[in-house]
DNA sequence: ATCGTTATCGGGAACGTTCCCGGTTCGGTG
DNA sequence: CACCGAACCGGGAACGTTCCCGATAACGAT
């Protein structure tokens, strides 16, 4: 890219780079004749300023960076959107990174975002992040930091989230209503703030019902095609085996949702089936499945509209909120009324 | 973020910035003890290179662009992936937009990326682009410039594309083995590069098999709702209307397979159906969806090799290649035999 | 004693921009 | 006629880094 400078303009014009600055910027110590002299130039040589410049002068860069899990998965793609469309209203650019749900690449990451100088960082954790002190000292160091859905509780600073506990219980309530009575839950690690608040949902729903909570039907999950498998088989092994499933991601409800139908049981007649899951056609599947859709665009926007007033240091001492914002159950065939 | 300079350490150690950077760079006209001091110095205070300094002064960002339709897109999403991991491995971070199939937004987006000094710029048009000046101009001025997909015929550059033409023949080909003549196409823009090879393979497939091309059965859609509803009304009221469809989009097989079972027109019986699709669920659909697959990440990863190597002048004399990657058919129950 | 060599280091320009200080001209006022 | 204040413009530092020139000292070699 052959890029035209200010000092070309200068150059060309028998002016000061300083007036030329001047005039770009419309001050009103530059005759106006001047002015429109350097605009038609400017205009004429396609000059755009540099904004590289800018970024070393005022010390900020204008971007703001994400890492996400994964970025093709329904939720997180879903959720960028809506990074991107607070972020370019605003004028920063969002520069995108994916831990791929592992811790080492986590912290090479944000290592590397940081070094990268950008004016903030929104977070969704990897599922195999325990230790979050790579995070912790970012923050301290003075990192603008906010957090969506998969959030840490030991860092103090905006976070935003779906009402997980909320979502879990309606789903529960659901399947216990259509007469299930042994609903297994799969989740993901249990250092995440999305497991516990699920969890808690799923418990309080049994316990309102006056079920017992068994923790055989609960199970913790990485992102392995095995582990599906062994899940299955402990579940069905059980004694009293399992009538229902809640799954807690989008990757677990396809996964489950596929090895179901792989084993040849029938849903909902053997199994009712309730995802969390963003999944734009779950309405498509055989059968249709009720899932429990989290506001991922709408997440991913007040996210980036917090940030944005962190970096920007609208309130000036800020006051650290978490956002929560309401998930909706839809009830579809695969969680129908229990027949007989 | 409070961040240490080359200058403060020189301070600290009673050195000039030149001695530190030096040091820094492990030249071999520095004192090793020296070197020393100012490692452990930098490293004790967490001293990290300013990468805006070094873009002004090398004129480059390390960063590229990527403008898509959109990010939330089974397909998008996942060439990004492969975009993200080809960049990341090269030291590139990657900065995205979404044109949202609007030609205004386009044109803003590439501005503002142009204006922003990327380094390259990857893209996939719009669907409403017909006018590309404004990337033929950026490519003259001499902006690396990589298409994906959706590619231009005009500019003279890197492309990578699927062999559309060889996945709508092998699409129709099998719609016509299973006993269907009257094959719907529901297609993107004319304009567009996907939609005349594709419409191409099609052509091909029915010219073989000595059947009439009806350009009644072809529709060219953008993406609205009503649309939908209006193609089936028209395409439903022909004299002979169709008994397959071959739709070229994600988007055109959700809405219509939801369309079509929204009339309760039974799938395969009725109508049978293949979809251009990167869904990841096709085979849990109801009934599961043919479709033709296209690699997208490997799309994704090979268009940001080309990019960087155009970055990096690694031929000087570029001989720009339409790299093309194969297509998937994937055979359902969508589109089962016909009985009878 | 003079000189080239080696080993170490510093000064300062440059990247593109803004902005603080200055400077000059000129018309007007006392 | 001296002085003042607009009106208009230029010089140069600064942001953080690299790199081209030097510069200095010590030390053999001539």
């Amino acid at each position: 890219m052959d890029t035209i400078t200010i000092k070309d303009i200068a150059r060309a014009l028998n002016l000061s780079t300083s007036t030329v600055s001047r005039a770009l910027r419309d001050s009103y110590e530059i005759n106006p004749e001047t002015k429109r002299l350097v605009m038609e130039y400017a205009e004429k040589m396609h000059y755009r300023p540099n904004p590289i410049a800018l970024s070393l002068k005022e010390n900020r860069s204008q971007s703001i960076g994400v890492i996400v899990p994964e970025i093709a998965n329904n939720y997180f793609s879903q959720a960028i959107n809506g990074i991107e469309a607070a972020a370019y209203d605003r004028g920063y650019h969002v520069v995108i990174f994916q831990s791929q749900e592992s811790y080492e690449r986590e912290v090479e990451k944000v290592e590397h975002l940081a070094a990268r100088r950008v004016d903030g960082l929104l977070m969704s954790l990897s599922s195999n992040t325990t230790d979050i002190e790579h995070l912790k000292s970012l923050h301290a160091r003075g990192m603008p930091l906010v957090f969506f859905d998969r959030i840490p509780a030991e860092i103090d600073t905006h976070k935003v989230v779906t009402d997980n506990a909320s979502g879990a219980f309606k789903a529960t309530e659901h399947l216990l209503a259509t007469g299930r009575r042994r609903i297994a839950h799969i989740t993901s690690q249990p250092g995440l703030s999305i497991t516990k608040e699920r969890l808690h949902g799923y418990r309080m729903a049994l316990e309102q019902y006056g079920l017992p909570f068994d923790e055989n039907l609960v199970k913790y999950c990485s992102y392995t095609q095995e582990e599906v498998k062994y899940n299955l088989d402990t579940l069905f092994g059980l004694a009293s085996p399992p009538d229902a499933f809640l799954t807690a991601t989008d990757r677990f409800a396809l996964g489950y949702y596929a090895a179901l139908k792989k084993r040849l049981i029938r849903i909902p007649e053997d199994i009712a089936f309730v995802g969390f899951s963003n999944l734009n056609v779950a309405e498509l599947l055989n059968p249709a499945m009720s899932t429990v859709v989290q506001p991922a665009f709408q997440m991913g926007h007040t996210a980036a509209g917090l940030l944005l007033d962190l970096v920007e240091k609208k309130p000036k001492q800020p006051v650290y909120a978490t956002v929560q914002l309401p998930a909706e159950l839809f009830v579809r065939e695969s969680s129908a009324l229990k027949q007989g």
